[in-house]
DNA sequence: CGTCTTTGACCTGCGC
DNA sequence: GCGCAGGTCAAAGACG
C-alpha cells in the first residue's frame, strides 16, 4: 500500500513533520505541523489571521510566517495543492507588507512625526478597509479551500478505508488459503481421501489425509516374529521431521491450491483398473505437486533409513516406503493440524451383529472401555492388505445398544474386494467433503463445543459432523429407516437403502426420487447462508451424535427445491459428495437392487445432475470413471 | 502350527 | 507436574 493510501490525519501530520528538513522544523514547530498537513492550512491560517491580525499586527510575524509557509510549501508540495499554495502566498507576501507600512507610521505619530493631515488619515483608512476588506475576502476563500480540502479529505478517509478493508480482506483471504493449503498438503499426496478404495500410484506416493498410509508395522509385527526395531518406538523426532515437512511442503508452494472432486480408478491388478471412487484432491498447479515431490520423498526416505523397518515384498515402493514409518507417528506428525488428521467417518446402524459387515477384513487389536459408555470400544484394523492403515472403531450406542457407531479411519491402500465398494465409496465421499470444509462458518456445534471443522450449524442445526471427538467426524446415520431395523448391514444393502447422506455441509442428500419428507428418516432443507448450508432435522431419533448428548427439537421445514438445488450448486464439494453418493446407488444396478428394480432411476438421477453440471462416473467398478 | 482374540500394560495428548 | 482418557502394543490364550 503507498504511503497516500495508508495516511490517516494523524499519520499524515506526523509523517509530514518527519519529512520535514531540519531548518524547518526548529523554529516553527506549531505552524509547520499545520502547514504540513493541507487539509488543515485553511483552518489553522483561519485561526491565526483573525487572532494575529487585529490584536497584533505585526509585520516581522506576518513576514515569518509568510516565509515559514514558504518553506514548509516547498517540502510539501506532494501534498499542498499548489493552487492554495500559491494563493496564500500572493497573499501572506501581500499583506505583511501593507501591514509593515501601515505599523511602522504609527511610531512616527508618537515620536513626533509630521501630524496626519484629515486627507492622509483618511487615506489610511480607506487602505486599511480594502485591506480588511482583502482580508476577509482571502478568509472566505480559504474557507472554501478549506471546506474543498475537508471534503478532499473525507473522500481520501473514505478511499482509505475502503483500501484499507481490501487489504484486510486480501489478508484474511491469504491466511484462509494457507490454513486450505495446510489442510490441503496430505490430500494433495494423497488422493485416496477417506476410506475409499484407492490404492496408492506409483506416480505419487500418497499418504492418508488422516494418516500417512502407514503399512502398519505393529500389524506385521504381530505376523512377523522378526523385529522391527527402535524405528517402532515413538519418536518425537520424527513428529518433528514431519512437522517440519508439512510446513516445507506449504512454505514451496506459490501456486494456488485447487480442491476438485477427482474420480480415479483402483486396479484389481497391478496395472490400475479401478473402482470409480470419488475422491477430492488437492493439488498444486504446479505439475510436481501432483506427483511425487522429491523434498517429501527425500525426508520419508531419510527417515525411512532410521525406522530400519522391513519392506513388504508384494507393495509398491510407495507403500513400502511407508512401511518404514511407524504408524502412531504418522498419525500424529505428519497432519500436525487437526482439520486434517484424523478425519473420521462414523456409520450409524441398526444391527444385532458384533460388527458392521462392510465388506473388509478386519482384525482386532484392542478393546477399551470408554467412558461414558458401558459398552467397550473395539479397534480393527483391515487386513485385506497387509499394511492397510485403515482402522476402525466399533461401539455400541449407549442410549440405543441396537445402534452399532462403526468409525473409519484411514485409507486403504489396496483395491478393495467387491462388497466393499459402495461403503468405502460413500464414505470417502463423506470423509472427503469433511476434509474439504470449505463453507465452515461455525466453530461451534450445538452442544458439542469448538469443532475444528464444523460447518455451518444453525440453532437447529444438526450436527452430523461430530465435535465431539478431536477429530473432525462426519457421521452417517442408517439407523432410521425402518427397513435397515433390524438388518444385517452389508454393502449391497448399503447400497440399496434410500439414501440418507448427510453432509459436512449439513445438508442431507437422497436420491431425488426417494427424497420424500415422510418415509425418509430425514428431511433435510438446504439453506443457502453465508455459502452454508443448515440442516433441519425432521426426526430426533436420527440426530444423536456419537456422544448422543445432543438433543435437537424436531422441525419440519418444507422448503421449496429451489433452495435445495441453489445450496447443492453452491458448493462444488457438495455437488461432488452428492455425485459419488448417487454415483454409489447407481452402481449398485448390477446387483439388482433398488435402481436395478427401478430402471428409469437412474436415468432420471443423471439427467438431474446433469442439469447441475453432474456427471456420473461409471457404474461398473471394473470399468473407468469419468472424472465428475 | 498358524491365526485370531483377549487383555493388561504402556504411550501420548490434554486439561487442571 | 499430575491424573485422566483414548489409543496402541504385545504377550498369552483360544481356536481351527
Amino acid at each position: 500500500m503507498s504511503l497516500g493510501m495508508g495516511l490517516s490525519t494523524g499519520e499524515s501530520r506526523r509523517l509530514s513533520t518527519t519529512d520535514m528538513g531540519n531548518g524547518e522544523r526548529s523554529g516553527s514547530q506549531g505552524i509547520g505541523l499545520s502547514m504540513a498537513l493541507p487539509f488543515e492550512i485553511s483552518g489553522d491560517m483561519t485561526n491565526r489571521l483573525d487572532c494575529e491580525s487585529p490584536r497584533n499586527s505585526r509585520a516581522s510575524d506576518s513576514a515569518t510566517v509568510a516565509s515559514q509557509f514558504i518553506s514548509l510549501s516547498s517540502n510539501h508540495r506532494e501534498t499542498s495543492p499548489p493552487r492554495v499554495t500559491q494563493q496564500f502566498l500572493e497573499n501572506e507576501n501581500r499583506q505583511p507588507m501593507n501591514l509593515r507600512n501601515k505599523t511602522s507610521d504609527q511610531p512616527t505619530v508618537v515620536d513626533g512625526s509630521p501630524p496626519l493631515t484629515p486627507k492622509r488619515s483618511s487615506q489610511i483608512e480607506s487602505d486599511l478597509h480594502n485591506q480588511l476588506k482583502r482580508t476577509r475576502n482571502e478568509m472566505e476563500r480559504m474557507m472554501d479551500e478549506n471546506q474543498q480540502m475537508r471534503k478532499m479529505l473525507t473522500l481520501m478517509t473514505a478511499e482509505y478505508n475502503a483500501l484499507h478493508q481490501h487489504l484486510l480482506t486480501a489478508v484474511a483471504q491469504q491466511q484462509q488459503q494457507q490454513e486450505a493449503m495446510k489442510s490441503m498438503v496430505p490430500q494433495s499426496t494423497t488422493p485416496n481421501t477417506g476410506i475409499g478404495n484407492g490404492q496408492a500410484q506409483h506416480a505419487s506416493p500418497q499418504r492418508s489425509f488422516t494418516e500417512p498410509s502407514s503399512n502398519s508395522v505393529a500389524s506385521e509385527r504381530s505376523r512377523s516374529p522378526t523385529p522391527t526395531g527402535t524405528g517402532l518406538s515413538r519418536s518425537p523426532k520424527k513428529s518433528k521431521v514431519l512437522s517440519n515437512l508439512s510446513l516445507k511442503m506449504e512454505d514451496s508452494s506459490d501456486g494456488k491450491i485447487i480442491v476438485q472432486p477427482v474420480s480415479t480408478l483402483t486396479s484389481m491388478d497391478a496395472a490400475g483398473d479401478r473402482s470409480p471412487v470419488n475422491r477430492f484432491q488437492a493439488y498444486k498447479e504446479e505439475p510436481q505437486f501432483q506427483g511425487a515431490s522429491p523434498d517429501r520423498d527425500h525426508e520419508f526416505a531419510s527417515e525411512a533409513q532410521d525406522s530400519g523397518s522391513q519392506e513388504e515384498p508384494s507393495v509398491g515402493p510407495e507403500q513400502s516406503e511407508q512401511n518404514r514409518w511407524p504408524p502412531n507417528k504418522r498419525v500424529k506428525s505428519v497432519l500436525q493440524d487437526t482439520s486434517v488428521r484424523n478425519a473420521r467417518v462414523s456409520v450409524r446402524t441398526r444391527t444385532d451383529a458384533p460388527t458392521m459387515n462392510d465388506g473388509c477384513q478386519w482384525r482386532k487389536y484392542g478393546q477399551k472401555l470408554a467412558k461414558g459408555n458401558p459398552c467397550p470400544r473395539a479397534y480393527y484394523r483391515c487386513t485385506v492388505a497387509p499394511g492397510c492403515p485403515v482402522r476402525k472403531q466399533v461401539q455400541r450406542c449407549a442410549e440405543d445398544r441396537s445402534i452399532l457407531i462403526t468409525t473409519y479411519e484411514g485409507t486403504h491402500s489396496h483395491p478393495l474386494p467387491q462388497g466393499a465398494v459402495s461403503m468405502a465409496s460413500t464414505t470417502s465421499a463423506a470423509a472427503g467433503m469433511l476434509m474439504s470444509g470449505s463453507t465452515s462458518s461455525s466453530d461451534r456445534v450445538e452442544g458439542l463445543g469448538p469443532v475444528e471443522n464444523s460447518f455451518s450449524l444453525g440453532a437447529h442445526a444438526m450436527p452430523m459432523i461430530s465435535a465431539s471427538a478431536p477429530f473432525p467426524t462426519i457421521t452417517l446415520d442408517l439407523t432410521n429407516n425402518p427397513a435397515a431395523s433390524p438388518m444385517h448391514l452389508d454393502a449391497a444393502n448399503l447400497s440399496r437403502l434410500p439414501y440418507s447422506f448427510p453432509t459436512a455441509n449439513g445438508l442431507q442428500l437422497q436420491p431425488p426420487s426417494i427424497m420424500n419428507p415422510v418415509q425418509s428418516p430425514y428431511y433435510g432443507v438446504a439453506k443457502p447462508t453465508t455459502g452454508a448450508f443448515q440442516m433441519y432435522p425432521t426426526n430426533p431419533l436420527s440426530l444423536q451424535s456419537q456422544g448422543g448428548s445432543v438433543q435437537r427439537p424436531a422441525h419440519f421445514f418444507h422448503d421449496s427445491v429451489t433452495a435445495a438445488t441453489a445450496a447443492i450448486t453452491a458448493d462444488p464439494n457438495f455437488t461432488a459428495a452428492l455425485a459419488t453418493a448417487i454415483t454409489s446407488i447407481l452402481s449398485s444396478q448390477t446387483n439388482g437392487s433398488l435402481m436395478g428394480s427401478n430402471p428409469n432411476l437412474g436415468e432420471a438421477l443423471k439427467g438431474a445432475l446433469a442439469g447441475h453440471g453432474l456427471q456420473i462416473a461409471a457404474a461398473k467398478k471394473d470399468t473407468a470413471s469419468q472424472p465428475l
